[in-house]
DNA sequence: GTCTATAATTCGATAGAC
DNA sequence: GTCTATCGAATTATAGAC
């Protein structure tokens, strides 16, 4: 006999966390409404507000937390060593890490545009933040002699693109396992920065 | 003194596009109601149903015009010759073409999401298009022993996705000129894919 | 072709019972 | 913590006057 009524808060807590990025991630966070997202986790619409003051503090925080993961756990998966080593460790992260997690980075990616100015404030930070991260590594990699190219900034901004757009097709094209994957993206990053 | 009514059709019609454009880029589709629009093109609401029979119509109707003239323009730019020639001659294209068009890049890219599944299918049939176009050009080089790569289809993805990230950041950062940005953009395509 | 007015829904968020 | 019920406002789209 399931109960109509309860306390279900260490339950239905990550659940809403969870169905909102699936939701948001196929329909967009304007095209979901909060009686979407209590259907699908199996509540009425009323009992989300217990888990969100409202629904752009729902956006925000699960933008937020992916973003500050993304950082914390580059940093762990960071070998601190020289430039080759690093970059290669860099690509093998990204992709590694973002991949069972298409969801967040589709949201983080697409939902920008629907942040308050103070929110967007924020999430850019942690995005530069983590940008950051490819740029000192480039860096020192002109340093060290072992790479080369014109411009730093622009070649981070142009890497973070290119493994990006990786999470817009992988989901389609099963064709390849993701070893091989991860080698032709290592070598396209390897030679483009190459001396 | 301005009329409040009367027949204004050609002038109408494209303001609606470009306004819809601008609205749409800026805040999303789901975002966007036909109110907004109709204030922005200095209307009322009902009368943008002259010009879209629905909101769908309109935004797959941009999507689908956009991505018709990417190809069309390209083929008439593609110099048909050597593969090298012709790589350098689609990063040049590309950059250039979508600089000014920021806009209906940035809602053709992000709004797929809200066609219809038809609609969906004839705008992803001609994404596939145009980047059949650059995969043409890496297999031709390939053919002509003046590229190697480990996959074409894949690279061409990295490509692709490594010069639509420009259109996120650009606009930010003045920093540098076109040419330069452009020239940075052939450096690391051109080392990416060479032998 | 544009207007005004409105039908029919749907939205985010809240109040109060349990 | 979840429910039901609801407020007030917004939504897409249409009807009919001009």
């Amino acid at each position: 006999m399931a109960r109509k009524q309860g306390s279900h808060s260490d339950i239905t807590g990550p659940k809403v966390r969870e169905a909102a990025l699936r939701l948001i991630a196929r329909h967009g966070y304007a095209a979901v409404s909060m009686r979407q997202l209590a259907a699908e986790v199996g509540v009425q619409a009323g009992a989300l507000y217990n888990y969100t003051p409202d629904k752009q503090a729902l956006l925000f925080d699960m933008m937020r937390d992916h973003l500050v993961d993304v950082i914390e756990s580059f940093d762990r998966a960071d070998p601190k060593t020289d430039a080759q080593s690093r970059l290669r460790a860099f690509v093998s992260f990204h992709i590694r890490y973002h991949l069972p997690r298409a969801d967040a980075v589709f949201v983080a990616y697409m939902e920008l545009r629907n942040l308050s100015p103070e929110n967007f404030a924020a999430i850019e930070k942690l995005r530069r933040a983590y940008e950051d991260r490819l740029e000192a590594i480039l860096r020192q990699g002109e340093a060290e002699g072992a790479f080369a190219m014109k411009d730093a900034r622009i070649t981070t901004r142009a890497i973070i693109g290119m493994l990006t757009g990786f999470f817009t097709w992988y989901r389609q094209e099963g064709r390849l396992p993701l070893e091989e994957v991860e080698a032709i993206y290592w070598d396209l990053v390897c030679k483009a920065v190459a001396r």
